[in-house]
DNA sequence: TCACTGCAGTTTGTATACAGTATGCGAAAT
DNA sequence: ATTTCGCATACTGTATACAAACTGCAGTGA
């Protein structure tokens, strides 16, 4: 199913792509025109697209101003971080019980993938989605979507700024060892050590994250 | 802000109500051209309130077909209510330390209102956002706004079954009862205590639902 | 100098018009 | 009798066109 996708959601992804790579800083405005011409499409799809990822918290509307990207403060980004806590030790939790060595062999799939591109190329743009496959992997059995979907939302909002920190910094090589890690947990069923370890895993990406905003803020006050 | 209000965001304000109050049962199709109709605009707005209820959890998009009102399963609905448990002690925890005495009348002023319409009229429509209003007075001291949000998006989804309940039952005295219960527990800046007590008030709003679902899938069985 | 008003230009928000696709029914083939 | 094909119909998804609203600047008045 959805083997159809309208240009609508078309643009809504390629966009999110856009937002998320950090092409537009800061609240900057997208003129629906300019996309349109962008896309080659009219403005009604762009527009479609522009109310997707507002709901998805990527841009805001002003009244006949149109859609800005948004920002996130410090407090914001903790807080995102926090409640990913929150949801994804629940869920990884949950997940422990139905745990069958199938999924344990298709988390290990793509962890194994991704750590050979990481060494013939590594890549970043897409470590994102490796990243998110994997954790999504070990979170399936829990057999919660809407859990899920909220955990997805909270990814996609903070993504960019998870992009951002590992541009900038070794984090990626530490982030495989603590993926390797909480598969060998998983597979000895040791959910305490386990919902653990993720929750250091994210609350020390999110301390990265802040770190390098303040960092940069400083730079920005005297350059 | 949002002084203006553009006609796509009144029909979803409006649809979002008739979806709740039950006007659309079942996955029940929404003709864009009937809405246009319906609120005498054009199917561009219409269509841009399907989409915004698209991400709030209320209809679904299928291609070519237009959107469907969702239909929840019990699995669901059992989902989303421990979700609320997960995340609303949360936040009434976190509300608990900066709770000042403001914040607390403002919660006991909402519930006196409420007290006042329940024994005059007892008008069921406006529950819901009598109940929000209360338990986002009480959240508000934690300052999570996007947990907040999240909350508010579990609340859309889960309302209109809430509403089936409270019409067939005698549930709202009740939960009445116990916000009175929660009030006094957070005066008395009980947290652990409120948070058992939140807990058991959602569980069992819950559980009323998935009971009343019962009953009526066993009626619709064998008339 | 500074605040306020009015106009031009730009951009959004919506109506109308059109093209494309899914569905259902009937006829033909096995 | 059952299945498959084709066509008509209805509805969606998108392009084009237009009206309303916001922004910026020039000019006036204090």
């Amino acid at each position: 199913m959805a083997t159809y996708k309208t240009r609508a959601q078309f643009v809504a992804d390629d966009l999110r792509g856009r937002i998320l790579g950090g092409e537009f800083k800061g609240g900057t405005q997208l003129r629906q025109d300019a996309l349109a011409r962008d896309y080659d499409v009219s403005r009604i799809p762009v527009r479609e697209a522009l109310l997707t990822l507002e709901s998805e918290g990527l841009v805001e509307f002003h009244a006949h101003r149109g859609a800005f990207t948004t920002e996130l403060s410090v407090a914001k980004i903790r807080e995102l971080f926090d409640l990913r806590v929150l949801l994804e030790t629940y869920v990884l939790r949950h997940a422990m019980n139905g745990l069958t060595d199938a999924n344990l062999k298709k988390a290990e799939d793509i962890l194994l993938k991704y750590d050979e591109a990481l060494n013939s190329g590594g890549d970043i743009d897409n470590w994102s989605e490796y990243n998110f496959a994997f954790h999504q992997a070990l979170y399936a059995p829990a057999d919660l979507p809407e859990t899920l979907s909220l955990i997805s939302q909270l990814n996609t909002k903070s993504d960019r700024y998870i992009r951002m920190q590992l541009v900038y910094t070794q984090e990626i090589e530490k982030a495989e060892r603590e993926h390797h890690g909480l598969l060998e947990l998983a597979r000895q069923r040791d959910a305490d050590k386990a919902c653990e370890l993720l929750k250091t895993h994210i609350q020390e990406a999110c301390e990265g994250i802040v770190a390098l905003l303040d960092e940069r803020a400083k730079q920005a006050e005297a350059p």
